[in-house]
DNA sequence: CTAGGGTTAG
């Protein structure tokens, strides 16, 4: 404004405005035809006079109104962004004047160097940019300006390490350039560097503080950003309302909701909070994130003026308190959508394990002509992860392509995910290895994605190449092992985690429990029980349950009971395991009480319940009870799974119904498990049925050719019915085929380390020092 | 003259 009134004053042009104009005088910067006639007279005053010599006096107009004139362009260039064409004939403007400028020396100018560098930078023009600098630099004309500048077209460029190389060379740093370094540093994740920037800052502003404190909260170091924040008030300088927008960030992130209330309080009375419309969304979400969800709403509705992010605060209010269609109605209501917003509902639907409704609204978003960012991908490709749904993971992974984010880190990572959940192994590692710079998270994914498709040995191969690993990277590889079955080597990279001072965490444990489970190792599991103590997380309803299943597989159902009983919040999930326990241990009636108890303390049972308390009654014969519970399990609309058919099967065969149990089978939609017919031969074998048992065992065979159990038990029956020639039979059959029965095994632990032995393994390393110690003991005991 | 920091989702 200042600018173009004094290119008002200093030249005739504006007077030669016809004056039908009149809002070109109350906007000057915004018009367009005044630009042409002052640019039409400042050629002529330069065409008539000796431009190359004047006098100071008048090289300072000249420089002046040059600069008046690349300012009015470059604010044209900006005001014509969405019309190029327009901005166009600026462009020829601004390069004419800068042929002027050159030709009168007026480049040396810090002001008209200044405007030609902010004229070619708002039309896009990087190579004429950089003479520009170039220049400036060799005329002596940088000035700290200049240097800020150029730092920050860099940065907003992308190219940190050439702002970097910039702000290194610059004569005098000023607190802008710090303030601009220190946020691109923290954006692209080089804390370490910015720290180093914020130490060696030696005048400190209130936006420099400011980009501190949000680098902190964007990388998630809520403490450290706080800690900055309690720096700034002990030197004295005032937080402003963007301060303390991002100190309540902070605050949520870290937890520290008193500290939240009290910043709060402190904007209240310096009433930087009423005229902050950011500040008031900040608040929704505080209250949000405090559990506060009345109040959250409440800042919303006395809200007088609202934007998407309120609305978008609002929608996630809903989501919290798990109304996904409240969550709806209110993104049907906004006036404005954008794609945080339908992202927000996107993930919500997904974290809730609703992810064809993820996917539903991913395209209705598409529709709705908003543009996926990296979140909203990384949101729908865990729903088509979860779903194994490859052909709409392969579409997303080519919008990815599209958008040029198929590299991100989040969106990689979800990708190598989402292939590995739909068995593309090979994908997941192209896409692995060709990422230019991966985080751990990319590491993890690919364990995991081994892990889950039982490739253990390159899971502990690319562990071990890990640059550097985390609890996640440690959850991966322990949870891989344990749900692989290979519970020694899962207790051995427990006690590896520990020795690498890795401190681990719910997840870790119910991985070391199952194992300890598993490997009926009760000292062991009384030892995780201590760690966890120790740890204070015994509270954790996943530790609690994971410790409820250990007891009770390690046969110690008084601890079990014990854990579940002092459990301060129980889970449909902790109910079962303990249900489960009880089942397994044989005591079916304290069983089936405590699923009453369940259903009447309002936890809805799910699929695994119903499993549980089927077994329980097929363990105890109790038919009716399970006919019962298997049609009640049907009014919770839970449909039975090959499981729970092979319980029932079970129950029906033992009570010598072998007839229902066999339609029952084969009744089933889905592929009978071998069990299921293994249940049935069973019985048939007590109830001496050969004709049933006979096609049990045909059916087995076809299941699962290697199945043991299967062939002893076909031999017995035949056996016990008198048929010893078909008995025989079945045994040379045995033979034939070369089944092995499943072999033993054992393990000591020896200094932390697990050794495991098996029946059938004659290749054990220390085999014969086994043997070795093993008749030395023998001799000292004999002796 | 020219200018730096932010809010919603993951």
């Amino acid at each position: 404004m200042r600018a173009a009134a004094r290119a008002k004053r200093l030249g005739p042009p504006r007077r030669r405005q016809p004056p039908a104009q009149p809002e070109a005088e109350s906007k000057p910067v915004k018009a367009h035809a005044p630009l042409s006639s002052v640019l039409k007279s400042f050629k002529v005053r330069l065409a008539g006079g000796p431009p190359l010599a004047p006098t100071a006096k008048a090289f300072k107009s000249y420089a002046e109104i040059c600069a008046s004139i690349l300012r009015l362009c470059r604010d044209t260039a900006a005001a014509a962004a969405s019309a190029p064409a327009a901005s166009s004939s600026d462009l020829r403007l601004a390069l004419s004047l800068h042929a002027y400028a050159l030709r009168s020396g007026l480049t040396a100018d810090v002001s008209v160097a200044s405007h030609l560098l902010t004229v070619y930078a708002a039309f896009a023009c990087a190579a004429d940019r950089d003479r520009v600098f170039g220049d400036c630099v060799a005329a002596g004309a940088a000035s700290s300006f200049t240097y800020d500048f150029m730092v920050r077209q860099y940065v907003k460029a992308g190219d940190v390490a050439s702002a970097r190389r910039l702000f290194d060379e610059m004569p005098e740093r000023s607190v802008v350039s710090y303030t601009t370094m220190v946020d691109a540093l923290m954006k692209r994740g080089s804390v370490r560097d910015a720290v180093e920037l914020y130490h060696q800052c030696p005048l400190r502003s209130v936006p420099f503080f400011t980009a501190m404190i949000a680098g902190f909260v964007r990388n998630e170091l809520h403490k450290d950003a706080l800690g900055v924040f309690h720096e700034m008030l002990s030197c004295s300088v005032s937080p402003n309302e963007i301060t303390l927008l991002c100190v309540i960030m902070a605050c949520i992130g870290a937890g520290g909701f008193d500290l939240a209330m009290s910043v709060v309080g402190l904007a209240m009375k310096s009433s930087l909070f009423e005229k902050n419309l950011g500040m008031r969304n900040c608040l929704i979400t505080l209250y949000l994130r405090k559990g506060d969800t009345s109040v959250a709403r409440k800042v919303f509705d006395e809200m007088e003026v609202r934007d998407v992010v309120s609305w978008t605060a609002l929608l996630d209010v809903y989501a919290e308190l798990g109304d996904l269609d409240g969550a709806r109605q209110v993104l049907d209501a906004m006036p404005e959508r954008n794609e945080v917003s339908w992202g927000t509902l996107i993930a919500r639907h997904e974290q809730k394990g609703n992810a064809e409704e993820a996917l539903n609204l991913y395209s209705q978003m598409l529709d709705d002509g908003c543009t996926p960012n990296i979140s909203c991908f990384s949101s729908v490709l865990s729903a088509c992860a979860s779903l194994q749904d490859l052909r709409t993971g392969t579409r997303i992974h080519v919008h990815t392509l599209k958008m040029g984010c198929s590299s991100n880190v989040f969106v990689s990572s979800a990708l190598i995910d989402m292939y590995c959940k739909c068995k593309k192994l090979s994908d997941a590692q192209r896409i692995f290895h060709s990422l230019p710079q991966k985080n751990i998270v990319c590491w993890n994914s690919l364990i995991s994605g081994y892990s889950y498709n039982a490739k253990m040995v390159e899971a502990d191969e690319l562990f071990k190449k890990m640059p550097s690993r985390n609890a996640a990277s440690w959850n991966s590889i322990i949870s891989g092992y344990a749900q692989n079955r290979q519970f020694v080597d899962a207790l051995n990279f427990f006690h590896a985690m520990l020795a690498s001072g890795q401190i681990p965490g719910e997840i870790t444990f119910s991985s070391v429990l199952l194992a300890c489970a598993n490997l009926c190792s009760l000292q062991m599991g009384k030892m995780t029980h201590a760690k966890i103590i120790n740890l204070g997380i015994k509270e954790n309803v996943f530790v609690g349950t994971a410790l409820i299943d250990m007891y009770a597989k390690s046969g110690d159902l008084e601890s079990s009971k014990r854990i579940f009983y002092e459990m301060p919040k129980r889970n449909g999930i902790a109910w079962t395991a303990m249900i489960q326990g009880l089942a397994e241990n044989g005591l079916a009636k304290e069983s089936i009480m405590l699923f009453e108890d369940m259903m009447a303390a309002g936890i809805a049972p799910n699929e695994y319940t119903f499993l549980a308390i089927l077994f329980a009654c097929s363990h105890s014969g109790l038919l009716e009870h399970a006919i019962r519970y298997f049609e009640t399990m049907q009014e919770y609309g839970i449909s039975p799974k090959v499981k729970h058919y092979t319980c029932m099967v079970d129950v029906l065969a033992r009570a010598g119904c072998l007839t229902e149990a066999e339609d029952l089978l084969m009744t089933i939609q889905s592929k009978a498990e071998a069990n299921s017919w293994a249940a049935l031969l069973s019985a048939c074998n007590i109830y001496r049925n050969k004709e049933i048992g006979e096609r049990a065992a045909k059916r087995l065979h076809e299941l699962d050719k290697d199945n043991t159990a299967g062939y002893v038990v076909l031999s017995n029956m035949y056996a016990s019915c008198g048929k010893w020639k078909d008995a025989a039979e079945t045994r040379v059959l045995m033979k034939g085929i070369n089944l092995k029965k499943d072999g033993g095994c054992s393990w000591v632990q020896i200094r932390g380390q697990y050794q495991a032995f098996f029946s059938w393994d004659t290749k054990h390393p220390l085999l014969l020092d086994t043997y070795e110690m093993l008749d030395l003991l023998k001799w000292e005991l004999t002796a």
